[in-house]
This record gives C-alpha cells, structure tokens and sequence, in this order.
DNA sequence: CTTCTTTTTGCAACCGGTTGCAAAATGTTG
DNA sequence: CAACATTTTGCAACCGGTTGCAAAAAGAAG
C-alpha cells in the first residue's frame, strides 16, 4: 500500500542507501541526487517509515505519558501542555490511562514493546517507585508533578507540597482563624500527604490554633461537597485548606447550600489556581501552582534525557504563591 | 540494551522461529518447546518488540488520537473514556494536538509515517473534509463527534446537531418564552452551524415569538461571559439556547454579576451535559449529549475497520435529550 | 515394525529502513 | 596531465522480528 524506499530508488535510477541519506540529514548527499530522490519521492508521494528506522536508529521519538488523573479538570491543561510542547519538539506522545492500577510493571512492559524513548509520568499520587520502575527498566524518566524529594532517585518536576501546606496554614493563622482544618484529598496521595505534613508543621508551632483534619474520597468535586457537608453537620472550623481546587469549589457548593457565607462564616483556600478558579462565580483563593512552567521544564529535562540518559537525577522544584480572591477574609 | 528474540533462541537451544512462534497466537508450538523458550524468555527478561513486528505483520495496533479540543472540560472525559477503551482492547492512543491548525496534510504525515492502524477525529469543530483527508491517504479514519449527514463520506459517530437546536427551540418556546435566543460558539465550528440552522429551522414555525442570534469568540467561560455582558447591556432575550455547556456557565456568570436571576429574569439551557452541570451551584439545564455510548461507539467502529478497511462508511447518530434543571422555568 | 498422516521445527527470505566500508567520482594542486 | 585529497555512491550486512516451505519428528493405522 505505502510507498517504499526502495520503489523510490528504483524510480530515481540510484540505490536505496542514496535515498535513505537524502532523508536523514548530516549525510552525504550531492545536490544533484537530492534533486533527484527528491523528485521521485514527490512523485510517488513517498515519506520515510519511522518504526522501520527506528529499528536501526534505536530512536522512535515515542514518548509514552503516563497518567491517572482523568477527572481533575487541570490535567486537560497538562495534557494540552504536554502534547503541544512534545509535538513543537518532533517527539510524538503515546498517551497511557492509569484508572486504578498502581502496579508499574504492566506499562512499563508495554511502553518498552513500544520502545518508546522516554516517559513522562505525569501526576501527583503516584508513589515515587512508579517512576522508578521505569528508571530501573533503563528507560529515562520524569516524573511531573511527583513527590520532591532532598535526594530524588529519579528525576523530579513539580512543586514542595510540604512548603504548600505550611503557607497555607500561615495564610490562615495571619488572617486571624483560630480554628483551622486540612480537608485533604485521598489519604493514600503523596501530595495529599505532603501537603497535609506541611500544614501540621505549621500549625504546630501555634499552640493557641485548634487544628483538626480530614479526607476526601477523591480529587472530585462530589468528594469535596460530600465531605464538607459532613463537615457543617459535625463542627465545622473557621477555615479549610483544602487539598485541591476542584475539591474546594465542592466544597463551595455544600457551604453555599447550607446557607453560611463564604468567608463570612467559612473560608476556603485551595491549590492549584485553575481556570476554574478565577471564574468570576467561583473567585477561589488559590495557591498557584505554575503548570505551563512544570510541563515545560519536564519536557526540557526529557529532551536532556535523551541525549544523556545517564544523566544524575534532579529534583526541580517551582515555588508557589498565593492568588487572593475571594474565599479566605481579608488579614486584620 | 533490550533483550532480543536471538538472545532467548540462544539460551533455549532452538531457532529463532520458534521463539517468534510461542509469541505470536495460533501458531504452532509444542508444549514442550513453549515451555523451553518461555523459561528462557523469563530468564532474560525477554518482551517483543512491537515495533519490529509490525514491519512485517502491518499492524502497529497504533491508533491515531486527533482533537482540538483541549480547552473543553468535557474533552478530558472524552480522553479518559477513549484511552481507556482502546487500552482495553489492545490498542494504543497516539495523541495528536492540532490547537489551531486546521490543515490535515501534516498529522496525516505523521501519523502514516507512524503507521498507524487507524484513526479517530475526535472534535465537534472541524470540517469534514478533515476526517475525509485520512480515508483518501487509506488509513481508517472515524470521525467522533463530527458533522452528520445522511451521505457521509467517512464514519461518523456523533448527534444530530441541527435536531438539538430544534428541540433547545421547542423547549424554550414550550416554557412560553416570547422572545428568545441562540448564543453559538464560534460561527465557522460545524457544530455551531448546525445547532443554529436547527434553531432557526423551528422558531421560523412560530411567527409569534421574537428571536435573536450572537456568537461567542470561543467554546469557553470567559467568552460566554463576555458575550452575555454585552447581550445584558443591550437588550436580552427571555430565554437563550447556548452553544454549549461551558459557554452556558460563563453566561450564567455574567448574569448573576448583573444581578439578574435564573431563571427569572433569564432562562439558560446548555448543551452536552457535562459533569459539571449537575454541580449544586451550577444545576445547569441542558441537553445531554451521550458521550459514552459515542465513544464506545466509535470504539467499535475502529476496530470494525481494522478488519474490514473498506467498510461502506456509515453515520452513527446518537440521540439526545433535555435533562431538567435550574436554569429555565418549568412549563406553564 | 512399516507406512502414511499430522504436527512441529528450522532454514532462509523478507518487512523498510540504516550504515561501515571500499570503490567511484569529483576536486585540488603542482 | 598526473598524483593526491575529498566527496559521493553503492554494496552488503544488519536492526528485531515473521512466515512459506520443506525436512524432521511424532502419532496413527495396518
């Protein structure tokens, strides 16, 4: 059915290698063969098949993007992010749905079959030896919005979680809350986690704060409105971080139907700072977390990579920042 | 680096056939033999090459994921379910991002130069011509979401576009709207058109009621909300059709900052029915566009094509209905 | 134990490219 | 124009698999 080297050869008059050089550049090819092949290929409506050179050349340009957040809105962002900028580098993304498997083994073997040139695992509950799995499997990797660590054995991109909690907690403290709360993701999430270390720490250094805390079954916003609507039953405190932006505006949404104000009666923080959340009838104070920034540093990381795959893991770490909207009241 | 079908013919003491054999189903192997080469293969680590054999097999169980939709929330359900359903049967999504380009002649490139086993066209916007550009360079191709038509030239999976303006129209006027509106996305978007003409087709039956029209810049929030700024400046309708759910969501932004109330003052209804709709603070009343039953859908008919490429192309349409919410008062 | 049938196995060619090497062509210099 | 350096080209082997074909092995029948 396609057209074939050697078809184009043998239209050209010249030998197969004669074309194979006129489309792989660095090669030595005059300009009247060029002309040549180049004519032919035209003709035929010729265009190199990148699995059959990949086969010599060791190189796909296959880069499998691994993920399980299907359901967090920002992820279409990422997505978005992440295709543009491999696509803008000729790297072509061979796109992997986690859902509930955690197990590594069966995508890494996969991805090799494909053998692709690198992975990037892009999300934020993961445990780290996912990504190591692929790390050890001697295929390079970069895990985007994973777990930082002072000593990464793979390579890292994303945001301190620990340093999000405690600006979060301080956030609160300084707006004059003295009762406070994490209302975290899934108890199992690294970044859930993380965050919710950070936040303790911090709070621990104020005696006079009352700090309580809880889980939402999910990223989601029915988790988040779920959760927060047990929340007003029992005690609620005076206000939440939240774990992330999509679980505060559920969250939102339960306080608004039980008739409190926002931040009146509860404040909300969350993280992130996604499109959503700057949407005039959400105005969430958020902490900012720079996606463009993380996707684009991952990919910069990978084509690094993939020159130098031995190259000594790093941990990049993007500083956050707090977007005041409307959700937490004003510092005294 | 990878451990080769030579290296595991080695170890085992057989040919390189029969290693081929034990991995490729419906071949014929002894036990015995199948159980010497799988020993060896454990030993080593050993998993095809997918790649190489597709040179001679012809399939990559590549499929093409093509879209422009990378701003729409919904679009990230339309992923996660597509992945999924092709993960499941075996097949590999190899996403293509066109963000804004709309010429075909370069992802179809591509994508042969990948050989892919197919392609889906997931996008309510593009023209058909698009999907059609694959069918002509012979690679199945299914247009997910794309424009129906009783002659369709490439498969088709989707809604009738111009039925769901028909019947947002009878339900407004059914409401006893007087006076109502269509408020599209952008006016070139296939989907666009067809919605509008629907509209038009049944208000043009109803010589009583008034009605008007606008486009938004965009498929998003902010140029939903900025669109119903300016109608609520000048001189707004009782009741308006929006183009699609996250438009209908920046308008019902606008019209809550004008102090206006829905449906009181302005009635909303929406179309696709995203997850986002039956948020509490949001109860969008919309029409529900079945976007698993397209996907699954469109799912099989790939896989249909993988067989049979020269499959007589066929439009399936899906039909939709209006779910019932806040957002337009109840009939009298 | 033959003889015939069926299954299993290996050989070798092939899929669509790439690349080291040496021969051929071209260019440079005296 | 000869002698040498440089560039261009083709040959042939290879990348990691698959597969048609015929030989070898195993099983069935007599």
């Amino acid at each position: 059915m396609a057209v074939t080297l050697k078809e184009v050869a043998e239209r050209a008059g010249v030998s197969r290698s004669a074309v194979s050089r006129t489309f792989t550049d660095g090669a030595s090819v005059s300009d009247k063969m060029r002309r040549k092949v180049e004519k032919a290929a035209r003709d035929l409506g010729y265009s190199p098949n990148a699995l059959a050179s990949s086969l010599t050349t060791g190189r796909t340009k296959l880069i499998g993007l691994v993920s399980n957040n299907f359901h967090n809105p920002i992820f279409l962002e990422v997505f978005d992010l992440f295709t543009r900028g491999l696509q803008d580098r000729g790297l072509r993304p061979l796109l992997v749905n986690l859902t509930d498997e955690t197990d590594p083994e069966n995508s890494v073997r996969m991805l090799r079959q494909y053998s692709v040139d690198g992975v990037v695992v892009a999300s934020s509950t993961l445990p780290p030896g996912f990504a190591k799995a692929f790390r050890d499997a001697g295929v390079p990797v970069v895990h985007s919005f994973g777990r930082s660590s002072s000593a990464p054995q793979v390579h890292v991109v994303g945001i301190d979680n620990v340093e999000c909690g405690r600006m979060a907690a301080q956030a609160l403290i300084a707006r004059g809350y003295t009762h406070v709360a994490f209302m975290g993701g899934p108890e199992d999430a690294t970044s859930t986690q993380d965050r919710f270390a950070g936040f303790k720490s911090e709070i621990i250094k104020h005696p006079d704060i009352q700090a309580s805390h809880s889980f939402a079954e999910a990223y989601s916003f029915e988790a988040g409105r779920k959760e927060m609507l047990r929340l007003i039953d029992a005690n609620p405190a005076q206000a939440y971080f939240c774990g992330d932006d999509v679980l505060s505006i559920g969250a939102l949404s339960a306080i608004e139907d039980s008739n409190l104000r926002v931040p009146e009666d509860i404040g909300i923080i969350g993280l992130n700072d996604m499109e959503m959340a700057r949407w005039e009838n959400i105005d969430l104070t958020t902490i900012h977390q720079p996606i463009r920034q993380i996707v684009t540093s991952s990919i910069e990381l990978m084509v690094a990579m993939l020159d130098e795959p031995d190259r000594y893991p790093e941990a990049r770490i993007f500083p956050c920042s707090i977007v005041e909207r409307g959700t937490l009241r004003p510092a005294p």
